[in-house]
RNA sequence: GGUGGGAUGGCCGAGUGGUCAAAGGCAGCAGACUGUAAAUCUGCCGACACCGUCUACGAAGGUUCGAAUCCUUCUCCCACCA
């Protein structure tokens, strides 16, 4: 199935119960089953992955991010390469998200207007300007299949003052990129554009940043701000308010969401996509996901444990390795301890996405859910 | 046989009279990580009855109010000379 449209969004189920979708998003580069997780791959590349394994793996989808590549090794270097997808080899589609979220990471480096950022590189301290026009200009060069608008992310906690700020930039932003990327999108006629409510955890900002954006019609939503350091339950009560406002034949995205039990309630509250660096971080500190919760192959008492990480799990560290080798390695320093974790991390997000989705089509997904939180232990709030 | 240098907490290695239970690194143990400035960061790391006491800087003895630091002897290691 190919798309007419840059973009298009079917949905396949929707729970009676709790309103979780299971849906397709079709690109010219591929169907994407949802609800979908995302590997991030910042710099054209998932750390520590290869792109014949991250189809392995089941990814069906990738981001990456155009302040990286901008920066290293230049948006018209990779426009040259043939773009972002013949440049890394990943023949499917491909989310950039905008160098909005660097604005918030790199704070510190920068200084913000209406106009745009202006930030020092993290890389050599050269000076650049990071503004909506600039980002269109610059997605459209690397060719991803969906690229994000530029806006501001406010840090939490922060003042309402603070918030609303962003949700005003946000806006003003938004609207500018979808003006450039109009202007550009010959370069990438398979691109689409997806908007970005912000608000931080205060419903009636939140509610506003959607009202502000719905007007302009963008083939999908993103809810950013969000898994920034606010207790889970702010993000689930700002979530149940915007499910039933963002339009419903539209994709929605959970920016940087990737703890089990976030993905989890954010498919209970009509989430579909979701992206994260927590499996392939944590899997280079050695944390892996298993239905139980977070565990630290480091520990001392894996050191003799001859089984598998999660007995449960059809990736190829569990198919073939032990905890007390995948201990063994990640105590030597070794490459493949970070390369077999970071891969089960990502198919654990991968599976969960697939097993959400069989639920919400067999019309489960209210038990899939129950038995989830039976099992999984969540850290401590902070 | 002679001369010189050296022996410090599991390892490496600072420290040359008090502010030393002894820098720093490694190893070890534990914790963190959510649109990636992260193969990173944080804490603990002599024992215990743990805001205190004890045992500790090759061994034994000595000087001193006070020694890992100064003196004597011994043991072992290294370098060079014979």
């Amino acid at each position: 199935m190919s798309a007419k449209l840059p973009l298009e969004f079917v949905v396949d189920a929707v729970c009676p119960v709790t309103g979780a979708r299971a849906g397709r998003i079709i690109t010219q580069h591929g169907e994407i089953p949802t609800p979908v997780f995302m590997p991030v791959g910042t710099q054209a590349t998932v750390k520590a992955m290869a792109p014949f394994e991250l189809e392995e793996i089941g990814a069906k989808i990738i981001l990456s991010n155009t302040y990286h590549l901008h920066l290293r090794p230049g948006g018209e270097l990779v426009r040259a390469a043939g773009g972002l997808h013949n440049f890394m080899r990943w023949d499917h589609p491909i989310l950039t998200d905008s160098g909005g979220f660097q604005v918030f990471s790199l704070a510190s480096l920068g200084r913000i207007s209406d106009e745009g950022v202006v930030c020092k590189s993290h890389l050599d301290g050269s000076t650049h300007v990071m503004s909506p026009e600039w980002s269109m200009e610059t997605q459209l060069h690397l060719g991803s299949d969906i690229a994000m608008c530029f806006d501001q992310c406010a840090p939490y906690p922060c003042s309402r003052e603070e918030a609303e700020e962003a949700v005003r930039r946000t806006t003003l932003w938004a609207g500018r990129s979808l003006d450039a990327h109009s202007r550009g999108i010959e370069e990438a006629p398979h691109q689409a554009l997806f908007g970005i409510v912000q608000g931080s955890v205060h419903e009636d900002l939140r509610l506003r940043s959607a009202a502000e954006l719905i007007p302009l019609d963008f083939p999908g939503y993103a809810v950013g701000g969000l898994s920034v350091g606010e207790p889970a339950e702010e993000m689930y009560r700002i979530l149940d308010v915007l499910n039933p406002v963002l339009p419903a034949t539209k994709p929605r995205y959970l920016m940087g969401v990737g703890r089990p039990d976030n993905l989890v309630e954010g498919v209970a509250r009509g989430v579909d996509m979701f992206d994260c660096v927590l499996p392939t971080r944590n899997g280079r500190n050695g944390t892996l996901l298993t239905p139980e919760g977070a565990m630290n192959i480091k520990k001392k008492q894996y050191e003799r444990d001859f089984s598998p990480v999660d007995t449960e799990c059809d990736c190829y560290a569990c198919r073939t390795f032990t905890r007390a080798y995948l201990r063994h390695l990640y105590r030597a320093g070794e490459i493949l301890a970070m390369r077999l974790c970071s891969w089960h991390n990502l198919r654990y997000l991968v599976r969960l996405g697939e097993r959400m989705r069989a639920a919400i089509l067999e019309g489960t997904f209210p038990e899939f859910r129950r038995e989830f939180h039976a099992r999984f232990r969540a850290p401590e709030a902070s």
